[in-house]
DNA sequence: GATGAATGAGGTTTCATTCAT
DNA sequence: GATGAATGAAACCTCATTCAT
């Protein structure tokens, strides 16, 4: 019993039926094994989360991080940003919308880190928009409130996206970089930069095997 | 006592904290009665966090249903939509995300009669967005995608506007206006089109002083 | 059920067991009351033993210190404390031995409170030792040791008393104010002081019926 | 790691903290070792308990023994007694004052174990007392009052003495024997026999440099 | 001899809810 | 309409102890 297989049963608890709702007895049920046991993994409860969330975070804010720096021109920065936070969120929703939806039963310094984290995160999306802005590649009303949006829409993908759904990840990925670039008012994204990134993300963000064993579609209300 | 202050404790807590990790003795508590007392209004916590969203979407699904109705031209129409989702979830922050953040803490008949009230919801825009490209107004690569984009920016809006912020209720719904414009390729919206409805959402959704009686300014963690 | 019902149950058991290998459960048990109902009245376990030794240190040191007060001589003034501290002892075995026993049980604020009130208490036989040393009345090798002394073996009465052994309880405050007399190098106490403190002291401190209804002879191993 | 270190470890802890309140991760923390190593030294944690208030009895019955024999007149061997015990509280307080506290943390076999340890221990002042007041040495009102008085007042030691303190060792036996001898009704003791009984004991009681390592001024609450 | 992992048992405490007053 | 008291259920967490390695 690792504290992967732990994690993993967390995440699918706490995305389905959000983190005070889900007792320590249900995911280690789940896992075949005590209540007592998990805490010879975690000190409580919240450490399960904590460790979600901000892994997670992280793995997204050194993703995007990369992706952006490696692009120069504000239209494949924005391009980057999308791909890489959609597909994170298509791949693993269960980790990445906990960051959403379960920040606030997280106190003290673990909620502390976790919005530095945040904040750290959508300041590349800041800079993206404000560079191209500045450009005149992206003609942007109110360059918070783009933000915003662009954030809120992207993030939304990890709710309702399913691997066995209507549209592959590819599609998705290439709609929404779309939908970014007409908020940010800029020319559509060039196919050949999503495809690159799409790569680079899904290689990056597929769950490893060992990670994950439940059900691949137990979902949250939508 | 009346149910309304139960029901704005309620909002003002399941907002802040969640509906679960919420004890009826708090919202008591903040009116300065005991827990017992609120079984006189209410049958159940439950029954609260139900009657706080239902009846929250029946008054945006009635306001908006009118709205677009009043209207005729897709560009319009899309206006009136956005402008009384925003005005809504920025006039009463607490009641509106609630239906987003805390459904899954409803069951069986509650939970089934909320989110027929919201699909009802999401069908109005699905239709002025179906319509629009059919007119040739709208540019949508993938509609139901547009949907759920435009649908989660707006919604976005009641975690983080503030009364008090750097921009007013009336630039914020234009600018989302302007951004769903966008997203949907659409022409910018008419200004007077906003304004408009603005005013009748201000009138619609603004709380009466006997609601609420608590901290406006408590926010949820963003 | 009445906090004082609590009270007494939870001094049995603490004064028997100790108050770490007491279970609330027990407490209630005792009682024929769920281990929730006792959360009604207490805060927590911690705060019944706060109550129960913090009001009878308080008790003693009201009445030892009026007791005191009402002796001008020296011999009567010891005569008064150790009559109190003895008669106390006996007739309260439970709650007054807790406060040597189980103070390492109270943290923080609680245990200060506690340490506070013993040290007044402690010095009111300072100040009477001190006074007989000065007018020669008594002959102290060491003031501080005799204090030492003379409260340990009278706080000992406690563990070993039983209202039906071989001494009643005169017979005990007599042979340990004699004993106390000694120890401070003085002539033998009064017994007519003896007994007009035991009297005192019996009215203060004889619990009153409603405060317990369990077994008189349950005690402490010794 | 030897069984000596785990059993100086545990004295310190249970002494301060008491045998219920210490875990056996705290012990086996204080080692630097994990708590399924203290398992292969002792059965479960009660027999450390054993193992530490039974050593301490015999080693504290056996000399007291021997000295009192060593004595023919009953004052020499009262003061041997209080010498004697003084110095073991004194000088092992953490041991030696379990013996009294954490006996109720004993069960069955090993309770009554240490019970009659205790009992012959104390048969040997009441001898003492018995035949001094026969040789009309000791004037006693109630000779087994005296003897709680004695132990209790020289038990008490273990809890205040500090080897830093204002009273060395000699002296604080010395005020012990006088203040045992008053007690009994008996002239002061011979110095000459409390110099020479102190000698004996230091040597035996003193503990050994490899049985602790810990801070020699951890105390109980006083 | 040491320990990482696991766990049965149980401890304290919380909480939604009921009900007599 | 309000509430003090009570409680069943269950939550989180602790801990002594076992055992395979």
């Amino acid at each position: 019993m690792t504290r992967g297989a732990i994690r993993a049963a967390a995440a699918d608890r706490f995305f389905v039926q959000g983190f005070e709702a889900t007792t320590v007895r249900e995911i280690a049920g789940d896992l075949d094994i005590r209540a007592a046991s998990i805490y010879h993994h975690y000190a409580d409860k919240q450490q399960i989360l904590y460790d979600l969330v901000s892994s997670t975070m992280t793995l997204l804010e050194t993703g995007v991080g990369e992706a952006v720096r490696a692009e120069t021109d504000p239209s494949s920065r924005l391009t980057a940003f999308v791909v890489h936070h959609v597909a994170l969120h298509a791949l693993r929703p269960r980790e990445a919308t906990l960051g959403e939806t379960e920040l606030r039963s997280l106190a003290g310094e673990r909620r502390d880190g976790v919005i530095a984290l945040r904040d750290a995160y959508e300041a590349l999306l800041r800079d993206v928009l404000a560079d191209g802005a500045a450009a005149g590649v992206f003609v942007l009303d109110d360059p918070v409130l783009a933000r915003f949006a662009i954030v809120a829409m992207c993030t939304n993908v990890g709710i309702w996206y399913r691997p066995d759904g209507r549209l592959d990840l590819s599609e998705v990925a290439a709609r929404y970089a779309a939908m970014a670039h007409r908020v940010a008012g800029a020319a559509p994204p060039d196919p050949a930069v999503i495809g690159r990134h799409l790569r680079l993300a899904v290689t990056r963000y597929t769950p490893h095997e060992e990670e994950h064993h439940g059900p691949a579609n137990t979902r949250a209300v939508r």
